[in-house]
RNA sequence: UGCCCGAUGGUGUAAUUGGCAACACGUCUGACUCUGAAUCAGAAGAGUCCAGGUUCGACCCCUGGUCGGGCAACCA
C-alpha cells in the first residue's frame, strides 16, 4: 500500500545534507546508512522512527542500509533480542543489505587498530581504580588531572595490552585509554576509555575475548569498515561527535569517510519509552512479556493489531528535526485508523448487552442476512449474519429519556439495525434496581436492507448481535498505552506510579457475530461503532480473546 | 560558573541563494451516509523567544540576552 498522496514533503535537514553531499560527490555520491541497535531489549516505537529514517533514506537515494548489532557489551545482550529485532524490522517492511552485521565481527580489526594507536603513542594502559579515573576526569567546569600512567612507555603499554587480551588480569583491573586532552571542555575527550576487561561470555564470540571495545572505539570504525556514508543517531551522541571524528582520524586513509548526523528522538505522550523501564515492566511481571499488547514495543503493537503501514505513515508524518519534541499519541492512532479504515472488514459485536425482543418476529426463525464487509470498498463483498427474534444491542444505544440530538433507540422511537430492519421500541422492562432488562420492539418487514421500504429514513443506525446465534468472546480494551497520566514533566518520578493498575483487568465478555470466528489470528477488523480490533495470537481455551487496537473516534461520546 | 544543541499556530514539521509564514494532525461549523465512523466543504488559530544591528527587505545573517535540553558510565 502506498503512502497517502498529500504526504509528499519538502526536504528535512538530513535530506538536505545528503543532497549537498551528493552534489559535492562525497564518497563518490554513494549513500549507505545503517540501523545499529544494541541487542539488549526489544525494539519500540522510538526505534521505528530511526528504522524508517535510515532505511527510508537509503531507499530514497538508491542507497543501502545495513542492520548492525552494536554488541560490544556482553553483560546486557542476548540472542533473544537479536532475533526479535530482525523480526520486527522485517515486519515493518524493510530489507537490510546483505547479512546482518555485528560489531563483534570486527573485534580483531578493532584490536589491531588499538595496537596501532598505542604504537603511535596515542593510547595507554591505565591501572588506576575506576573511582580514581572518574575523579581525575574532573567536572565540566574544571580541567581534569592526568593519570600517573599517562606517559607509560609504548613498549610497556603494548605488553600490558597484550596481557589484558590474554586474560592475565581480572575484570576491571585496567583499561586502555586514548591520550587526547584532559582539559578539554568536552568530557568525552578527557582520555576516554577504549577497552575494558570483562570476563563475560559474549552471545556470539563466546569466551574468545575478555577485553571489549567501548562504543566510541567501535562505532565509527564499524561504520568505516562497512562503508557507511551517513551515520545517523540521536541527539545524545552529539557530544560524542568530536570523538567519533577523532577515532576516524586514526584509521582513515583516502577520501572515503563516514559522517555522523544527529536528530531528536521520538517522545510520545502517555508512553514510556525507556528500555530500562520497559525491561523492568517485563522482569517485574507487570506485563506478560515484551510483546504484551500494552507495550509500546513494535511486537506489542503488532500483537495489538497495529499494521506496519500505519507505523511507517506515522514515522513519515512526524518528520525529523533537532529540537526536542513530544508527539501526541493521537497522531499514531490517527495513522492506524487511516489504514485500518481501508482494509479492516466490518463486524458487529456488543460489549455491554441489553436484550431486545422483536415481538412480531416469528419464534425460532433464523434469517441469514447479507451485510456489507466494508461500505467504503465495493470489492469487499458481504457476509451472512444470523438475525433472530431475540437480539442484543448496546446498552448505550437505548435511553429511557433521550436528550435532544440522541438518534438511537428510546420509547416509541425507530432505529435501523445495520444490515437488517428498522425496529420501533414499543415497551421495555426494568428490574428492581431500575435497570433496563428487556426492550420490546416491532420490526417493519418492508424495511429489510435492499427491500422495498428500505429507503425510509430513520435518524439512527445501530449494531446488534443475535442473542441466540451470537458467540461469546473476551475483549481486552486498552486505553492509552498504559499510562493514564502524561509522563512528560514527571521524568524523575517512579514511572510505576503511572502504570494503570486496572489495565490488565479491562477484559470484558462480549457477544460477537459468528463470522468473526472465521478470521485468522491477528487479522484486523472493525467492530462497527466500537473501534478496530484484532484476535490475539494467544486465544484462550476455545474462547476468542480480542484486543482492541484503537477505538473509533466518537463525537457523540465527546458531547456527553 | 564550562562546553554542545535547540527555540516557528494546541501538536509536529516547512519556508528555493534573505522577498510580506505553508502543510498535516487536532479544534470548530455545515453537508452526506444503512457505522454519530469514514468522506466532502468551510472556518478559527502563529507574525516566527526577547532586544539591538546589517539590509530596500530577516524565521533565515551578526551581537547580546532569555528559556529549554544534553554532557562528568570500565553503557550504547
Amino acid at each position: 500500500m502506498e503512502f497517502p498522496e498529500e504526504e509528499k514533503k519538502s526536504l528535512n535537514f538530513i535530506e538536505a545534507i545528503i543532497e549537498e553531499d551528493i552534489t559535492e560527490n562525497k564518497n563518490e555520491g554513494r549513500i549507505h546508512t545503517r540501523f545499529p541497535p544494541e541487542p539488549n531489549g526489544y525494539l519500540h516505537i522510538g526505534h521505528a522512527k530511526s528504522i524508517c529514517l535510515n532505511f527510508g533514506l537509503a531507499d530514497e537515494y538508491n542507497g543501502l542500509c545495513n542492520l548492525r548489532f552494536d554488541d560490544t557489551n556482553p553483560t546486557k545482550e542476548d540472542v533473544e533480542y537479536v532475533d526479535s529485532i530482525k523480526e520486527d524490522i522485517s515486519w515493518l517492511g524493510f530489507e537490510w543489505d546483505g547479512e546482518p552485521k555485528y560489531a563483534s565481527d570486527y573485534f580483531e580489526q578493532l584490536y589491531e587498530w588499538a595496537i596501532k594507536l598505542i604504537e603511535e603513542g596515542k593510547a595507554y594502559v591505565d591501572e588506576q581504580p575506576q573511582e580514581l579515573i572518574s575523579e581525575q576526569r574532573g567536572i565540566p567546569t574544571r580541567p581534569g588531572i592526568e593519570s600517573v600512567y599517562r606517559n607509560r612507555p609504548v613498549e610497556e603499554n603494548l605488553e600490558l595490552f597484550a596481557k589484558m587480551k590474554n586474560g592475565e588480569f581480572p575484570t576491571g583491573a585496567m583499561v586502555l585509554r586514548a591520550k587526547i586532552n584532559m582539559s578539554s571542555p568536552n568530557m568525552h575527550m578527557r582520555d576516554p576509555i577504549m577497552y575494558r576487561i570483562l570476563h563475560q561470555t559474549h552471545h556470539r564470540t563466546g569466551d574468545k575475548w575478555c577485553i571489549y571495545p567501548m562504543y566510541d572505539w567501535a562505532h565509527g570504525q564499524s561504520d568505516f569498515i562497512e562503508g557507511i556514508t551517513h551515520s545517523i543517531c540521536t541527539l545524545e551522541f552529539e557530544i560524542h561527535r568530536p570523538l567519533y571524528d577523532w577515532a576516524l582520524d586514526q584509521i582513515v586513509e583516502g577520501s572515503y569517510r563516514p559522517r555522523q548526523i544527529e536528530f531528536a528522538r521520538l517522545n510520545l505522550s502517555y508512553t514510556v519509552m525507556s528500555k530500562r523501564k520497559l525491561l523492568e515492566l517485563v522482569q517485574g511481571k507487570y506485563v506478560s512479556g515484551w510483546d504484551d499488547p500494552r507495550m509500546p514495543t513494535i511486537s506489542g503493537f503488532r500483537r495489538r493489531g497495529y499494521t506496519p503501514e500505519s507505523i511507517r505513515w506515522f514515522a513519515d508524518r512526524i518528520g525529523v528535526a533537532k529540537r526536542d519534541n513530544v508527539i501526541d499519541v493521537s497522531l499514531l492512532e490517527f495513522s492506524v485508523r487511516e489504514h485500518l479504515n481501508k482494509v479492516a472488514p466490518r463486524k458487529m459485536a456488543v460489549l455491554n448487552p441489553v436484550k431486545v425482543i422483536i415481538t412480531n418476529y416469528p419464534e425460532n426463525e433464523i434469517e441469514q442476512l447479507p451485510v456489507n464487509n466494508n461500505p467504503n470498498d465495493e470489492n469487499a463483498g458481504t457476509r451472512m449474519v444470523p438475525f433472530t427474534k431475540e437480539i442484543f444491542i448496546e446498552r448505550d444505544d437505548f435511553m429511557e429519556d433521550p436528550p435532544r440530538k440522541f438518534f438511537r433507540l428510546g420509547p416509541d422511537r425507530e432505529v435501523r439495525l445495520i444490515g437488517a430492519y428498522i425496529i420501533k421500541c414499543e415497551d421495555y422492562k426494568k428490574d428492581a434496581d431500575g435497570n433496563i432488562e428487556e426492550i420490546y420492539c416491532t420490526y417493519d418487514v418492508d424495511t429489510k436492507s435492499g427491500g422495498t421500504g428500505a429507503n425510509r429514513k430513520v435518524k439512527g443506525t445501530i449494531h446488534w448481535v443475535s442473542a441466540t446465534e451470537g458467540v461469546n468472546a473476551e475483549v481486552r480494551l486498552y486505553d492509552r498505552l498504559f499510562l493514564d497520566e502524561d509522563p512528560a514533566g514527571h521524568k524523575d518520578k517512579d514511572f510505576k506510579e503511572f502504570l494503570n493498575p486496572d489495565s490488565l483487568k479491562v477484559l470484558k465478555d462480549c457477544i460477537i457475530e459468528p463470522s468473526v470466528t472465521d478470521l485468522n489470528n491477528c487479522d484486523n477488523m472493525q467492530f462497527q461503532r466500537l473501534g478496530y480490533f484484532s484476535i490475539d495470537k494467544e486465544s484462550a481455551e476455545g474462547k476468542l480473546i480480542i484486543n482492541r487496537t484503537v477505538p473509533l473516534r466518537d463525537s457523540w461520546a465527546k458531547r456527553k
